[in-house]
DNA sequence: CGCGCGCCTCAAGATGGCGTCAAGAGCCGA
DNA sequence: TCGGCTCTTGACGCCATCTTGAGGCGCGCG
């Protein structure tokens, strides 16, 4: 399930690309100015879609952040493909050399639109080194393999539920990093499901009975409250 | 000194190519049809400029060659740009999903393909390069990373509550400019609790409480009295 | 000098997120 | 058809966190 950003000021063109992109099986998250943009790359979309004028500010500006030209938030890598109205060379030099991977002109077509996107994500999966199918995961004490769809802690094979392994999918590729409510949901329920957060409370605490060493005590699958959970990646250091 | 290969029938627009090229430092094989394209390419150039009307062929073939479908030649990761004077979106579609980077439609100018290039090259770069690491907001002892959700002050680890950490992390996005209290009280509890600006100054002094290096001094999170906060931007300088 | 204003501190009560348990529904293979 | 596994859904208690109120300090002004 591929996540995509769309970042545009007019309700229309949110509208359309939401409906062509739904069609074509992402899920969206929309923004129509650039501090929503800067909240809703918390989620950690695989593709930002930014239009350029933008009422607090120049999406230009959003590409920069996005490439860390100093203070930088998450991403770094997250393709950007421009849409914008500006059709004058200068503004297409400006932004694919601050950052951005692509710049179409408004009006264009659908198709090429998903084209260039397709592009972009290959150029992404290729630059970070594309998830085998078959890859096995060590995270502490945790190995799961995803070719075998078999995990073993601690040296014991266990036996996961389809939604238990799902989840410890997720949290093993992003080993480190905190995903959000929504975004578990997302990947493991689908988009229908993002808000139903007990859910999650059930299950990760089946997933915990289950990998947690120590039992009644957390030392890998950790709680960010209000926000989501996180596999602690790295050796153990807690007491 | 970076190759690139041109592959153009016409000898006007290899010409021009090649004196815009290298009046920009690159070195320079041309080509006009497919069969001497397939030679060039044994210099292994970074990247290749590709006309789709060939005299001997269709240049998509080319690119499927080089993205191997099968046995590959050399350089299965070489950027190509096509340009074509055939500006229907399917033959666009066509090119991009046989492994073209980018299409431009003649004519075009030289500076937007010449930034095109750079996207192209940068992409081939960090193809092959290592994994980006985790973006970081940095301000003076203050780390901040969002996709971790993890904040570390003076080398040590600080645990924020869910409020705290959203404001820390609008300070930081605008270190060093002032944000009033409006701004931070609607980022962070919403557009219906803009007047509620007891709750800054309990929850800023929580913050000041934990990231304040020297306690009792505000050194970072300053006050502008009847205006709102603001992080110190850059290093320390107060005496 | 006294007052009002804006800010900081402290603390107690209210809130809401979280983990737990368990009952019921759905699904699949025997 | 039956039994077992899994998922959903609800209820409940705990506890970190937030809210809310009271008080104190410094400062400018009348």
């Amino acid at each position: 399930m591929t996540h995509v950003l769309i970042v545009d000021d007019e309700v229309a063109m949110r509208r359309l690309l939401r409906a062509t992109l739904i069609a074509h099986d992402f899920t969206v998250a929309e923004a129509g100015s650039l501090a929503e943009a800067r909240r809703a790359l918390a989620e950690a979309p695989a593709l930002v879609i930014l239009d350029l004028g933008l009422p607090d500010g120049d999406g230009i500006d959003l590409v920069r952040a996005l490439r860390g030209g100093g203070a930088a938030p998450v991403g770094g890598a997250t393709p950007v493909i421009i849409i914008s109205a500006r059709d004058r060379e200068a503004d297409k030099i400006r932004a694919l050399d601050a950052g951005a991977d692509d710049y179409l002109t408004k009006p264009f077509g659908t198709g090429e639109l998903l084209a260039r996107m397709r592009v972009a994500l290959r150029h992404a999966a290729s630059a970070s080194g594309a998830p085998a199918p078959d890859a096995v995961y060590a995270v502490g004490p945790i190995h799961l393999d995803l070719g075998r769809h078999e995990v073993v802690v601690a040296g014991k094979p266990v036996h996961l539920t389809p939604i238990e392994f799902k989840l410890l999918t997720q949290l093993v590729q992003h080993a480190g990093k905190v995903l959000t409510h929504r975004h578990l949901l997302r990947e493991v329920w689908g988009p229908g499901s993002v808000d139903e957060v007990h859910y999650l409370r059930v299950h990760m605490a089946a997933l915990r009975r289950k990998i947690e060493v120590e039992p009644g005590r957390a030392r890998w699958l950790l709680t960010e409250p209000g926000v989501g959970y996180r596999l602690r990646d790295g050796d153990d250091s807690s007491g």
